[in-house]
DNA sequence: GCACTATGTTACTTACCGGTAACACACATC
DNA sequence: GATGTGTGTTACCGGTAAGTAACATAGTGC
């Protein structure tokens, strides 16, 4: 934070110097965006001021306003940009293996835990939002309830699609996995034990899959 | 927030209407750090300001600091006393197995889960701590780091007391499990994901085992 | 050249927050 | 009764936060 609001420079300044990006052409408004979800990712919400957001992107905070009905507005849909990304990652994740669950949940908590190890992760955005935000009213709670709810739904369903004994059950305790790597990246390095979700995910799929063969055995047998 | 700031009486009106619980007879320094501790927990650490925890116990700022030289100290004697309560109730849930690894982690989880999904739960704190605090030096973060470390060491001894093929990776896993059940407590109730964790693991450690086995009598067979 | 749009600038308000100074009082102990 | 300790009260400081008003400027299309 202290290296954020010691740029004390002109909104002009600063934009000439951050004009080396590309990102220059674009309108206030979205480099502002783009700032936002950078610093928002990397501090927390409630640690990144607008008028940081605004002078780092290079403009001020009266333009912000112009662009943004309040703070709590940005947060919210910074939180539902981050909910879309999240989904096209899932989905790409997940295309090349379509019709075969298994290795659609191998895929993706390979890619998860690749990307999450990465230097500079901080787990999930939507995860570390719901303990900065205020329990009741805020507009993003209502994003990341359904995110996660969705979230919960898709892996109980490659769980149904499986066959498991219990889908409901397994789609659960992968999600229990996923969600304590992004918690757990924000503690420990890239070597933390989110490098073990992939093997404890395979292990729950053949637990799972063996109870289902068990008992279409069993029934076979009667 | 709100409510919290609402309450605009003289700490001496606060203390009146607080006297009710027994609490009264506390030193201020105590009364306060009982209040941080709700308050904290509840709210979070950025979102509860040093007048709202005075006022709160009933008293005022001026006193938080002649008990207390600064917030982010009373931050980091908070976490230091949550860690402490943790390996409190963590070793009481595990005495009365000892000898016997397999119970004790079931009897911890299954604690574990009655526990957080409790009403009033919002995971863990130390977990949650981590996320609000900044990147770098605050005193907290020390704490928080240690005690996760701890859970790490003290999971995977849990694996290798086991006889785990490879005990470290039970062990990671379980961790993932269990902060994976903090983090998804803040969004889902007491239904939420959290409620298979007993399950999944009682599933990991019959897998693990099973592979020791198989290794033990592949070895016999030579 | 005019008008419109997007943007930058300065200056301000209101509120909060962490932290401190100075003083007053009440009680307990010697 | 003096002294010390713990506490409450009032008032303040400096900093930062969200949010706004009024005005200036630069480019774009007509």
């Amino acid at each position: 934070m202290n290296a954020i609001s010691a740029l004390k420079m002109s909104a002009s300044e600063a934009a000439a110097s951050a004009a080396a990006a590309p990102r220059a052409k674009l309108r206030v408004r979205d480099r502002i965006f783009e700032t936002a979800r950078q610093l928002f990712y990397r501090h927390g919400l409630r640690a990144v001021g607008v008028e940081a957001i605004a002078y780092e992107a290079g403009t001020n905070k009266v333009s912000f306003y112009r662009s943004f009905p309040s703070k709590d507005e940005l947060i919210a849909e910074y939180l539902r940009d981050q909910c879309l990304e999240y989904w096209q990652w899932w989905d790409a994740a997940v295309a090349p293996y379509e019709g075969d669950p298994r290795r659609q949940l191998e895929a993706l908590f390979d890619r998860y835990m690749k990307l999450t190890c990465m230097d500079g992760s901080r787990g999930c955005s939507l995860g570390n939002a719901v303990i900065e935000l205020p329990e009741g009213a805020h507009p993003g709670r209502e994003v990341i309830e359904q995110h996660k709810s969705e979230m919960r739904r898709r892996l109980r369903k490659f769980a149904h699609e499986l066959g498991a004994a219990d889908a409901d059950e397994l789609g659960d305790a992968l999600m229990l996995l996923m969600e304590g790597g992004y918690l757990t990246r924000l503690t420990f390095d890239g070597d933390g034990p989110i490098a073990v979700a992939g093997k404890a995910v395979r292990r729950l799929i053949d637990s799972h899959l063996r109870d289902a063969h068990c008992a279409t055995a069993s029934k076979k047998r009667r």
